[in-house]
DNA sequence: GTCTATAGCGAGATAGAC
DNA sequence: GTCTATCTCGCTATAGAC
């Protein structure tokens, strides 16, 4: 039993850490709430230490490097907005439409994951930057879907057919995020409000031009 | 003549740099070209300094201070939006929507100052950070030109009149943003069709419900 | 106006004790 | 697992020569 390789060092962001670890979930939280407030850049692992009472040393123990509780970061707290779009896909049509301002109002109630996405994804733009093929591929991730729902839709006649389904995928997806980043400048932009209208226009814009498909209800 | 405030210091951002002053907006060029690449944060002023063939100090004499630069980028960079904002409200009704993809052809030309605000934006969400308050006015700006376009089209009886015009102005910037945001993470991303199929939209949905206000054309 | 020199700080990471 | 100690680096800013 030599140590070179003790079980009990998690090396990497490899294990999903869902609430279990106490330490290890403590400054992953931590740092969420960290970077999300002054970004990944602008946050030092001592600082994510202090919250939760630990030295800088300690974190390094966990997570390697800062890049490593990046990615712990990113693993535990990404995949809502995927959840998302995913139950929406699972929905359909003009349900799945009348569903879209529920994200704002959890966004309104709870901040602080649209906050931290809005930084990471700005700080990712460049090619270069740590998460960058993350970010994309998320994004890819999510059109796909959002533009399955839609063809889904058109083919079932409930949709109108002349939209491009990926690109009002993008433009849907472009939305959303553009709101939010206005909102969480100034408080003052009404979030649910813009939201709610928009979901509306969105319908109309797609409602069918001609009655193909009605329910049994008129 | 002591040297207590020599003629040759401009001290701060005030003066706005039009190109003339050669070092000074070099210095600014140089810094708006990797704020857009790197942030605000991640960019260091002797970086800047480098590029331009001086030192750091050199730079700090005419800023002052590495906030004083950012100043003077924003000073410098900002407001071309703001005048394509208004050239829109100028021309007004149908046609500044058919122009609004022309921000979109432009940005894919020259994405560098697309990129610059999408970074500064997400760097300046926190009240406490540098930038804020500027970018906080200058979206309720952007709002109140866009929202004072869409008033004025309904009033004249060019656009439906159900659509609140402050939160469709908050939703229009919104999607600009956010389709630029995806774009600048992936090049993949078709900015140029995304927007004017999502331009059309929205021509359909302003369009007036009963034939108000008809050209002679039809 | 631009330089050299340097102060002074805070960062990320490593080594090794306990 | 968590600590102390320390290394090394890069940063912003100041002082003062030329």
């Amino acid at each position: 039993m030599t140590a070179t390789e003790s079980d009990a060092a998690p090396r990497s962001g490899r294990r999903a850490t869902r609430h279990g670890d106490s330490r290890r979930d403590e400054l992953v939280h931590a740092a969420s709430e960290l970077f999300a407030d002054r970004g990944y850049r602008d946050t030092s692992i001592a600082q994510v230490a202090e919250r939760v009472g630990v030295t800088q040393q300690a974190l390094l123990y966990y997570f390697g490097s800062k890049a490593g509780l990046l990615d712990a970061v990113i693993d535990d707290r990404d995949g809502a907005a995927v959840e998302f779009a995913e139950q929406l896909a699972a929905v359909g049509g003009a349900e799945a439409l009348r569903r879209l301002p529920g994200a704002a109002r959890r966004n309104v109630a709870d901040p602080y994951l649209a906050r931290l996405f809005a930084v990471l994804v700005a700080e990712n733009l460049s090619p270069e930057s740590i998460a960058h093929e993350h970010f994309v591929q998320r994004y890819r991730h999510l059109r796909e879907i959002v533009a399955g729902l839609i063809a889904d839709g058109q083919r079932d006649g409930v949709f109108a057919a002349d939209p491009e389904p990926q690109l009002l995928a993008t433009e849907i997806l472009a939305t959303i995020d553009g709101l939010n980043t206005q909102w969480l400048l100034d408080p003052e932009v009404d979030l649910v409000a813009a939201s709610e209208q928009w979901a509306a226009g969105l319908a109309e814009r797609l409602a069918p031009r001609r009655p193909t498909a009605r329910d049994a209800r008129s």
